[in-house]
DNA sequence: GAATACA
DNA sequence: TGTATTCAACGCATA
DNA sequence: TATGCG
């Protein structure tokens, strides 16, 4: 069984089906039947290639999972200029980040914008469940989104705190760090989410609606990773040098300026076990193992548990951080 | 993984 | 037709 | 200007 068709959604509510074909041969030559029925649908090559080989798990499994998180996946992605890291040969090979769209794409959007130096450049972006499946059969393996949605580049929609600990920093000081971050945000009457990065650490992030400037957010995080690594220098740096990390939690407050990525939810990471960025609720947090407690394997049965998403509700808070930036600046 | 160059 | 080669990012901060 | 970093 080497290829592997993949149906495009038809709504919501019915959920995707996949298809296997043993047919080796019948990409060879005229069309098989099998491809045109499939008219609209992604076909995946070397579906048995294995891509995590310490789990055996294939491309085909790395398909039929985000087919199965689709739903959930998508509301965050969707129309926001995205990266992603590919593995054509698996996570145990050469892997590279990628933001321009290559040849053969058919379902994935693009979009022209100004980079920093001036110039235009092409970006992709997802469009549907057929855009993620097809960026899959090119090897994609992570998924990256900016803040902000291809309709309105110059503002954004979330602030991204990126806890980066050292290596040996415990899980219980990662679990502290963002406690202490969404206590500091509840101060200021901001509402925050969390989620598991997949790595080792937390993302906290919260909404901001209507959408702002991107200096007004990368002001605002830098003031707080600031008063983080100021209030208690033994465990927080706001600089990214891994030297001056050591044994600290670097709170990368960088993820918040036009043009940089943070790992999407939902998206797999290339590491051992095939761990998955994982939204939160903020309860749960005190019975999480690590910031690759959900796998590839496990995250499905967890989305099948849930009666709705933990993010559900993210973009109907309404919260700016005008009011907030001015306490900052009073208190500072 | 796909496009290209070449045997 | 088969096989080898090449390519697939960018922006910020710090020193 | 050249790395380190995500
Ligand atoms: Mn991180
Ligand atoms: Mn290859």
């Amino acid at each position: 069984m080497r290829v592997m068709h993949v149906l495009k959604t038809v709504s919501k509510a019915a959920p995707t089906s996949l298809h296997r074909s043993a047919s080796k041969t019948s990409t060879r030559g005229r069309k098989s039947p099998v491809q045109r029925a499939t008219a609209g649908a992604i076909t995946i090559t070397h579906a048995d290639r294995v891509v995590y080989p310490g789990e055996s798990i294939t491309k085909g499994d790395v398909a039929a999972y985000y087919q199965r998180v689709m739903t959930s996946l998508l509301p965050n992605v969707v129309k926001r200029p995205l990266s992603v890291i590919r593995c054509p040969e698996g996570a145990r090979n050469t892997c590279f980040f990628q933001k321009h769209p290559m040849g053969g794409l058919h379902h994935v959007g693009t979009i022209e914008l100004k980079e920093e130096k001036g110039s235009l450049a092409t970006y992709m972006y997802a469009k549907n469940a057929s855009s993620i499946l097809e960026l899959v059969q090119f090897g994609a393996m992570e998924f990256h989104v900016w803040s902000t949605r291809i309709d309105r580049l110059e503002t954004t929609d979330r602030v991204v705190f990126d806890l980066d600990p050292s290596p040996r920093v415990t899980w219980e000081r990662i679990v502290a760090a963002a406690r202490l971050l969404k206590v500091q945000l509840d101060e200021l009457e901001l509402t925050s989410f969390v989620r598991t990065s997949g790595g080792k650490g937390l993302h906290v992030v919260l909404p901001v609606n209507p959408a702002c400037s991107w200096d007004l957010v990368k002001d605002f995080s830098h003031a707080i990773a600031t008063r983080m690594a100021t209030g208690q220098p033994q465990e927080f740096v706001d600089t990214a040098s891994k030297t001056k990390r050591a044994g600290k939690i670097y709170v990368d407050y960088l993820r918040n300026t036009r043009g940089a990525t943070s790992i999407a939810n939902y998206s797999l990471r290339t590491r051992k076990n095939a761990p998955v960025a994982t939204p939160l609720r903020w309860e749960e947090l005190s019975k999480i193992e690590g910031g690759d407690a959900f796998t590839i394997r496990s995250l499905p049965r967890r989305l099948s548990r849930l009666r709705k998403d933990p993010w559900e509700n993210i973009d109907s808070v309404k919260q700016t951080l005008s009011a907030a930036m001015k306490k900052l600046e009073v208190g500072a």
